[in-house]
DNA sequence: GCGGATCAC
DNA sequence: TATGGTGATCCGC
């Protein structure tokens, strides 16, 4: 045995009478679930800090009066019936679990415990790091008057606000007419995310100091591994953690929580249990992790999210310890990926690398737009035309394309429709998105609609392995064929054009088709490292605020961040060695591979950008 | 492989 | 009057 068994608070073994519905017993009847319905519509938010003197029942009820009788409250009404069926059915599935193939399960699941166990690491120390009402607190260092008063973020849908109007009952993701129903003083701000971009660059400086390579994974996020600063400098995690906050603090005028353990999952969850402004630190050690994890509800688990809470509670489990008291049961109703996942919180496992981000590689790039509802095929089409442009300009800056080209709708109903097509060839201009967007949209005729999205996947990187490299291939390539396509050296043209450029131009189509061939014998594996496993979302997302900040801000996709991306680097898959040379950008304050080439690149960019940049601060100063 | 859903931020 | 945008992943066909 590897491991010793787990400390096994008993398990339920037999059957415990299901149905005694926990929380809001749903009669069938259609409208009763109102109890949930007003759960469904309070949002994710209500088991957030600053949320403490909140009375909830009262909020709740101005969101629900608010809310009735529109086309969004009807859409969740719905949603919310679906699920509640789904959870009955899942009651009724658990009912049927005979005590035989509990015992089973039993035996298959401390068999996969047994197996995780055997992966836990305690020697590093992970830390995670959250700002504290992120742009609201940034917004504050420009209004200091603001401070006192309740205020938010956004525009239609607020991002945030700070700890007063909190108080209130205002949270991320609300409407701004129903925050301004519970919180009629509340201010609105735009977003101004030249600001926040910033600041998030001033705080990662300082995060490179005791991790170099550590992971940002939004603007205003990151985890760190600090085992080898701390060894270092022979000081103590949390202290190490205290002044690593203290000199953000100092620097930025901003705080942060911070949460310390051994894992990033961990690490993570910690770093909610003293926010604002507060650092918690879980011990190395397997019954300090194990008992950390054991009371806390479900839904504070990041991948536990609001449906799979309701499944969990249906079932009895309300805390994470109750996962093991339960697994039997869990095992015969989950699928594996999601027992997986619920055996790993239980026991408090998670990744203990931390990569920086441009190491994981984009898996798609989309843009979408909401307006007033329409189904008039020529403004649908102006649409459409609009969010192709938009796409494409983010296919630029990114110098991609993609095989694969998704079309997504949402009706005046909020209902969601999505198609995909294979393209013919990688595309990345304007033209061929509206192109084969409408010619997708046009099936789904008549038809009203809300939003319109468009979305590429199967990326093909039109900079892969920089200029250099890629113009050899080309070379090797158009050597080894004889047949037909006319375009090769035009081609091999386009990319001594970014080479001179720096700033590549689209390609054409029949360019594009040809390069991706070039490329595609030179593709490599994902570096999929990932920071815990599928839930924990902390994977390639960190070039997302930027586009979608900046874009936001200014509707026009200004090169932000070149977010090279895995461009030019080993293989992970390769033994251990993989420690690329990582350097700061002295831009943008990104992680960057210290390669020359790559890094000239990345600098280019940044500083292309910088001018704009500063263009755009102006104006709004 | 596609479309729907869920989740994070 | 009225409820966002980007990206990832999983599941069931
Ligand atoms: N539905 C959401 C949730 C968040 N955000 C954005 C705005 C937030 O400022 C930022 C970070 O989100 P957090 O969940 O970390 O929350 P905050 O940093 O705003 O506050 P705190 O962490 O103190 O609770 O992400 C968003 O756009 N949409």
């Amino acid at each position: 045995m590897l491991v010793s068994e787990p400390a096994s608070p008993k398990r339920e073994n037999t059957i415990s009478n299901p149905e005694s519905s926990p929380k809001h017993s749903e009669s069938g009847t259609s409208d009763e679930s109102s109890g949930t319905l007003r759960h469904r519509l309070l949002g994710p938010s209500i088991q957030k800090s600053g949320q403490d003197g909140v009375n909830q029942a009262a909020v709740s009820e101005i969101i629900y009066q608010a809310s009735q009788g529109s086309k969004y409250f009807e859409h969740q009404k719905r949603k919310e019936k679906e699920l509640t069926k789904k959870v009955e059915s899942i009651v009724k599935q658990a009912a049927k679990v005979s005590n035989q193939e509990l015992e089973a399960a039993e035996v298959r699941v401390d068999a996969l415990i047994r197996q995780y166990e055997a992966t836990r690491d305690l020697t590093q120390t992970i830390v995670h790091v959250d700002c504290d009402a992120f742009y609201a607190s940034v917004e504050e260092l420009d209004h200091p008057e603001l401070k006192s008063k309740p205020f938010a973020v956004g525009k239609g849908v607020l991002c945030t606000c700070n700890y007063v109007a909190r108080k209130f009952g205002v949270r991320s993701a609300m409407a701004e007419f129903v925050a301004k129903k519970i919180c009629p003083e509340l201010i609105v701000l735009r977003l101004n995310f030249p600001k926040y971009i910033e600041k998030s660059n001033a705080i990662r400086m300082i995060l490179s100091e005791y991790d170099p390579r550590h992971c940002a994974m939004t603007l205003d996020e990151a985890y760190l591994n600090i085992t080898e600063y701390c060894a270092n400098m022979n000081k103590d995690r949390e202290e190490v953690v205290s002044e690593m906050r203290r000199r953000i603090f100092e620097t930025t005028g901003l705080t942060v929580s911070a949460g310390i353990g051994p894992n990033s999952r961990v690490a993570k969850i910690a770093s909610n249990v003293n926010k604002p402004n507060g650092q918690c630190a879980i011990a190395n050690d397997r019954e300090a992790v194990m008992e950390f994890m054991c009371n806390l509800p479900v839904r504070k688990i990041t991948g536990i999210g609001y449906v799979l809470e309701r499944q969990l509670l249906a079932l009895d489990v309300n805390s994470c310890g109750e996962i093991y008291r339960k697994s039997a049961l869990l095992y015969q109703i989950f699928t594996d990926t999601t027992m997986t996942f619920l055996l790993n919180c239980y026991l408090g496992l998670g990744s203990t690398e931390v990569k920086p981000i441009d190491q994981y590689e984009r898996k798609s790039v989309g843009c979408e737009r909401s307006f007033r509802a329409i189904s008039d095929m020529a403004q649908m089409k102006q649409k459409l035309q609009h969010v192709a442009e938009d796409l494409e300009k983010d296919c630029k800056r990114l110098n991609l394309a993609g095989r694969k080209l998704g079309l997504k709708l949402k009706k005046a109903t909020f209902e969601q429709i999505s198609r995909q097509r294979p393209m013919p060839r990688p595309i990345n201009t304007a033209s061929d998105f509206y192109r084969y967007g409408l010619q997708m949209l046009e099936k789904e005729l008549p038809i009203t609609v809300r939003l319109i999205g468009l979305r590429i996947t199967d990326l093909v990187n039109l900079s892969h392995e920089g200029p250099m490299k890629t113009f050899l291939k080309g070379q090797r390539r158009h050597n080894d064929r004889l047949e037909d396509e006319p375009s090769t050296s035009m081609n091999i043209h386009a990319e001594f054009k970014e080479l001179f450029d720096g700033s590549p131009d689209m390609h054409d189509d029949e360019e594009i088709g040809e390069l991706v061939m070039i490329i595609q014998g030179s593709q490599e594996e994902d570096a999929s490292g990932v920071i815990d496993d599928y839930r924990s979302s902390a994977k390639a997302t960190a070039a997302r605020d930027i586009k979608n900040e900046y874009e936001l801000q200014h509707n026009t996709a200004t090169p932000l961040m070149p977010v090279p991306e895995s461009e030019s680097l080993p293989l992970s898959t390769d033994s251990g060695d993989s420690a690329t040379a990582l350097v700061s950008c002295p831009i943008c304050g990104n992680q960057v591979s210290a390669d020359d080439q790559a890094l000239n690149h990345h600098v280019d960019w940044c500083l292309s950008r910088g001018a704009i940049r500063e263009a755009v601060k102006e104006t709004f100063n």
